[in-house]
DNA sequence: AGCATGCCTGACCGATCGGTCAGATGCCGA
DNA sequence: TCGGCATCTGACCGATCGGTCAGGCATGCT
């Protein structure tokens, strides 16, 4: 069966994805992503070079996506319009990016800090800083980005409560965190 | 060389934990394990039946400190006592934990709902009511987990911030986010 | 028709993995 | 001194891994 190449590209890359996210990255092989994709293990790597180029393209994604975001809010003129874009864009994209990358802090520690992730060090910070409102205590800085990075990791794996009821209430909480003190 | 078996049963625990939190569980050979330790592969099988056997010891020791933290909560009497128990165990076992067993989630997702883990669904549930003082709103509760939980995990990954600053200024966070609404 | 190109397959390779096994070594009680 | 037990080793096994290679097959251009 033959497809045509970029979609076959994007069936392998889907495909990695979910194995990646079930079964980490040393935990699937490429048998198992030609069976998912319904082609032969020479035919994945006719398509990639490597195992690790599927993985490079797979987390190409998601910080391409999270520097989009940042430069949206780079580009709005006033703070609380940042705020807004902020907290509309971040908490969907940090719940997704940990739970697509979750797979990769277990099995490659330290990788985040090294490029092409360490651009998550910068970019995140004027989020958080859009998301946080300008507030000048640090730990409401690094609550935001500590309990929104939380959500989707955490949930599900020792609290007993699907993501859809956590998000509004942890949101609440994050809010009232970063109210100014009366 | 020869030891006496107790002593290298510990050092392999010891070896394989530090390796497995480097470099996960399946990153990780029985060799690489014997080379720390200092003996050969087949000796390391000597002391445990199989490799998940290390694993299982590894995990089993924090999971038996999460129960002993919940039976002396139970014991106390009044809730504010309770609550200063769990408030000072509870932050260093989370961190703990999740530091230790940060390969796991990566590797084997959902492997933390299965016994023994299935425990953890349990105790966590008092823990957090004493921590959360008997809140009644659900959101205090989840959140005094999520926070608690997500310290060790979220930070050195996107915040550039030592864990002995950063714990004090969430601790007073948790607390303020648990105040009743005034 | 003939040929080139893109897409794919089955067979194969060396390396490494977890695990087994027979036997060597050292220690300790009889 | 001798026998037995605990501890350990080197050699070895089958399985699986990532990756290579020669060739097959369809399509489309000349």
């Amino acid at each position: 069966m033959t497809r045509a190449a970029p979609e076959r590209h994007d069936d392998i890359l889907a495909a990695a994805g979910r194995r990646f996210a079930q079964s980490g990255y040393r935990g699937t092989s490429l048998q198992d992503i030609a069976a998912d994709v319904g082609c032969s293990k020479a035919a994945v790597l006719y398509h990639f070079t490597d195992k690790k180029a599927i993985l490079a393209e797979l987390v190409a994604r998601p910080i391409d996506q999270l520097r989009a975001l940042d430069e949206r809010i780079a580009a709005v003129s006033s703070p609380a319009e940042a705020q807004r874009v902020a907290a509309e864009g971040f908490v969907d994209l940090a719940v997704q990016f940990r739970r697509e990358t979750a797979f990769l802090r277990g099995e490659f520690p330290g990788l985040l800090q090294q490029p092409p992730f360490s651009h998550l060090q910068h970019i995140p910070d004027r989020l958080v800083r859009a998301f946080a409102g300008h507030s000048d205590r640090p730990a409401a800085r690094v609550a935001a980005l500590v309990i929104l990075a939380g959500i989707a990791e955490t949930c599900g794996e020792f609290i007993d409560l699907p993501e859809a009821e956590l998000r509004p209430a942890l949101l609440a909480l994050v809010r009232r965190a970063l109210e100014p003190v009366t």
